[in-house]
DNA sequence: AACAAATACTTTGCATGCAAATTAAATTAA
DNA sequence: TTAATTTAATTTGCATGCAAAGTATTTGTT
């Protein structure tokens, strides 16, 4: 029996069944804003910073472009943000909060408590460990998109 | 500044970076075998253990049920697996590879081997300390499904 | 200035992930 | 035994992730 392709040995298999994990764990706390996971990243990005291309939420969030079309649709539609054309170069759309949107950071600012509740298995110096080790794993993947 | 909704403060965000580079990093490798990231986990599951119900597929993998149905068909349209009614118990389906499914084991042995030459950047010690981390970060989910 | 190449986004087609509804069959309860 | 419940899978509707094609604009070249 190969061990290589053992499932139980797959990094790569544990990375798919958390992400999985933690969008479904998201879920019932990012019911109250109306809103989904990647919806909810999207946000923190304009959180962060207001008034961005959407080049750079692209950029800063890692989702996909297409994707982000659709997300920002809705994300407007919902009243979060208003995306707008910049005059200078008119192939770059600027994304902008609006009132309603920078209130719902208030709301937004009890997600990360409770999550951090449902991980209280982990200490807070493995979690150091681990953001640590992920980020290094993440530089085996830098120019491979 | 919050900064528990910083982006890059966020476990989950590396998690979603991480998953989807995975996927992207795979499907070149598994463009030979002329299937998907998850059509792989499925084969991987069935090269361990043959001939298992549906059921077991999906407590093993982790994939979504309603997934799965799709996944299965595929991969018995392109001759990898049969389906199989079990005569015991009407509800359930027995699958089962077929010789060529078999014999594209030996194809896919390569696969992790080049998975692993992409991550050199990451020592055999850390990568056993980064699963280990998983697996714990994993037993915060249990349940949750 | 006119044309080619690069940018910033959007659209399209396909493959999931997920919750909820549905179907068929086996179990349990009354 | 008949009815209610549980179980195994499939189907459905919606939201991405991703590659590739398409648009509109700009920038670079000659």
């Amino acid at each position: 029996m190969s061990e290589l392709l053992k499932l139980e040995n797959q990094l790569c298999h544990r990375f798919y069944t958390l992400s999985n994990a933690f969008t479904r764990a998201y879920r019932p706390l990012l019911k109250t804003l109306d809103i989904t996971y990647p919806q909810y990243v999207t946000l923190m990005a304009l959180w962060e910073n207001d008034d961005i291309t959407i080049a750079d939420l692209l950029e800063k969030t890692a989702i996909d472009g297409g994707a982000m079309s659709l997300i920002l649709k809705k994300l407007q539609d919902k009243d979060f943000l208003v995306i707008t054309k910049d005059n200078a170069d008119k192939r770059v759309k600027r994304v902008q909060l609006t009132e309603t949107g920078k209130k719902k950071k208030a709301i937004a600012e009890d997600v990360p408590v409770q999550m951090l509740c449902k991980l209280n298995g982990m200490s807070v110096d493995e979690s150091r460990t681990l953001k640590a080790l992920l980020d290094k794993l993440g530089g085996c993947f830098e120019n491979a998109h």
